[in-house]
DNA sequence: CTGTTAGCGCTTTCAC
DNA sequence: GTGAAAGCGCTAACAG
């Protein structure tokens, strides 16, 4: 018995193994590895080399990273923890970030939160399972913050869009309070003086950080401001008609200016105004944020500060790869713009 | 020497393994493994597992996808091929696609081809090389055919949104063709007669079907088209700019509406229109395709066919499901409709 | 009911 | 320059 070899044909699902490259050739198992491993092929002599990349490619051989990452514990896999995909806000933020990783044979797995803490809380323990490399959380709430911190021991998390307050992850940030400010002295170049509102979720950071920004400058040139009684729970369309709705039955004075804290709260005033027969910008001026694809050429274009999506997600993805390779990365700053169009105008 | 034991710590990089937890409550790793899945825990004795649960939860042990995934062959991923993650049609897309999966416990796996066809092989080999548990492509050319439907070999694919001619691949097919039709016919219905086509991409095999659509039944119902020398050669705003200018310095007739093959090419044409003085819908129609979100609040509201994108992900996740329970689903089809808004007015 | 053994496909010592 | 063997964390087949 001295042939005691087993036909091992190729495993059920069609894959080719090492093992099946390495018989074809008559060498060893690790022998196929090193050859096939750019660093280590110098340690293979030039002709088994090339018989073996030969066979490999006949084969039609395909790495298993699966098996490749059990053994070296990566997965070359980003995990991106959204809100809502639905939101034109977050794509542009994906985009960035595939295209900063992919580079380094890093893809995103993408998993969406609704917003509801529960499922924020399975969602990062499902990638902790699935071992993901890293996380880059763009949906996180401020009841979010210790799980997430929790997470960041085991594996490098980035903080983006949303930021975190006293962290010590490591944030994408932008400047939502110098935002706010911006719509603040918009507003008054324009003449207004009395303003209002739309605010979004109190629990998601950059809306109170817009809000101080644009009350505290807005008061420091000598705005008024006509406090909105109700506040957005999600930053959506429907949120902003409700909140819209809300100023014009409080009883209040009416101001001239609207900040919505959003482009889509800022739709779903517009909506609202309309309805009730008020025009923007010749009856209220109104102002949104985050220069959402093709606001500009909405009727009327809109007014509204420019929040760098796609930079954010770059900027996301170049953080995780450092976090990676071992450095300790800053936080970095992205600064807002304002982009002046036509549905805010001179009173 | 009967006391071999090593002090096996947990891993360096802290993950509580079963081994860990098998030490701790001082039973063999497979009946902690039993005793953690919920379809063998009866086969445990009540009394241990409950100190198994126990000791797990203290420990923190999180399973290991990844080498459950090695064992099983399934890594509980679908592999998502998109072309452009910053055009907003394919959001709503992966946006469906992930809710659809999601309740059987799978995360979609993200990468863009550029629309380019290397690109489109290198991701595919890609995604094989990590035995995702499917495919969804939602990018593919003409080009691509063989190369995907080699990778529907090895694992399920659905080819979505962008449907492929004469494959065996199952497919959620959106009727271009009908889609075509019916802007003729609302064209023809506002009184026009001479109308032109901005055509994407020939090997997307969207654009000749909305093309031949448009062209048969106009014909058929006494449209004239005039002809456009160029073709796009990406579905984007800047080709619609150029076609349309092609359009415009060809020096043939003037068509009264135009019918742009995507909402993007709709909006590269009307930046031109507008720049040459040319007003819509007053001097020239124009209808796009898709709808994407906010284009009924542009100014003018474009008039465009609704492409059910959210859907067209749901059921391309829905079918991959089917495909991995091993039943073999029908081809979905999805309906056009017509979105009659201010862009294209009666003549 | 529980322990043993083997092995998923690959990389990585350690020998020769 | 190459082979042998161990092992990544888990599951499954087989004993007992």
């Amino acid at each position: 018995m001295d042939s005691l070899e087993v036909d091992k044909r190729p495993q059920k699902d069609g894959a080719v193994t090492l093992q099946d490259v390495a018989r074809e050739v008559g060498v060893h198992t690790s022998t196929v590895s090193r050859a096939l491993d750019p660093t280590k092929q110098e340690r293979v002599k030039e002709s088994t080399r090339m018989q073996i990349v030969d066979a490999a490619e006949r084969l039609g051989y395909r790495p298993h990273m699966i098996a490749r990452g059990l053994q070296s514990g990566r997965t070359a896999t980003i995990g991106v923890v959204a809100a809502d995909l639905g939101n034109t806000f977050v794509t542009p933020i994906i985009h960035g970030l595939a295209g900063a990783i992919e580079g380094a044979g890093m893809l995103p797995m993408i998993a969406e939160t609704q917003d509801d803490h529960d499922r924020f809380a399975n969602i990062l323990d499902h990638m902790l399972s699935r071992r993901v490399d890293g996380i880059v959380a763009v949906a996180t709430r401020a009841g979010d913050k210790e799980i997430l911190e929790s997470a960041g021991r085991l594996v490098p998390v980035v903080v983006a869009a949303r930021p975190l307050d006293d962290t010590v992850l490591p944030q994408v940030i932008h400047d939502d309070r110098r935002g706010g400010a911006m719509v603040a002295e918009h507003l008054h170049s324009l003449g207004h003086q009395v303003v209002a509102q739309l605010q979004g979720p109190p629990d998601v950071a950059n809306f109170p950080r817009r809000a101080e920004g644009f009350s505290e400058f807005g008061r420091s040139i000598g705005l008024v401001e006509v406090l909105v009684l109700e506040q957005a729970t999600r930053p959506i369309i429907s949120e902003g008609q409700r909140l819209m709705e809300a100023l014009l039955e409080q009883g209040s004075e009416l101001p001239t200016a609207i900040f919505a804290h959003n482009d889509l709260m800022a739709l779903g005033a517009l909506a609202v105004l309309r309805a009730k027969g008020l025009g923007v910008p010749d009856d209220l001026s109104l102002v949104g944020y985050n220069d959402l694809p093709m606001v500009g050429q909405l009727s009327p274009p809109l007014t509204t500060v420019r929040y760098p999506s796609l930079e954010v997600g770059r900027a996301a993805g170049k953080m995780i790869l450092q976090l990676l390779a071992g450095e300790r990365p800053e936080d970095q700053w992205l600064e807002p713009l304002l982009v002046p169009r036509w549905s805010a105008r001179r009173i």
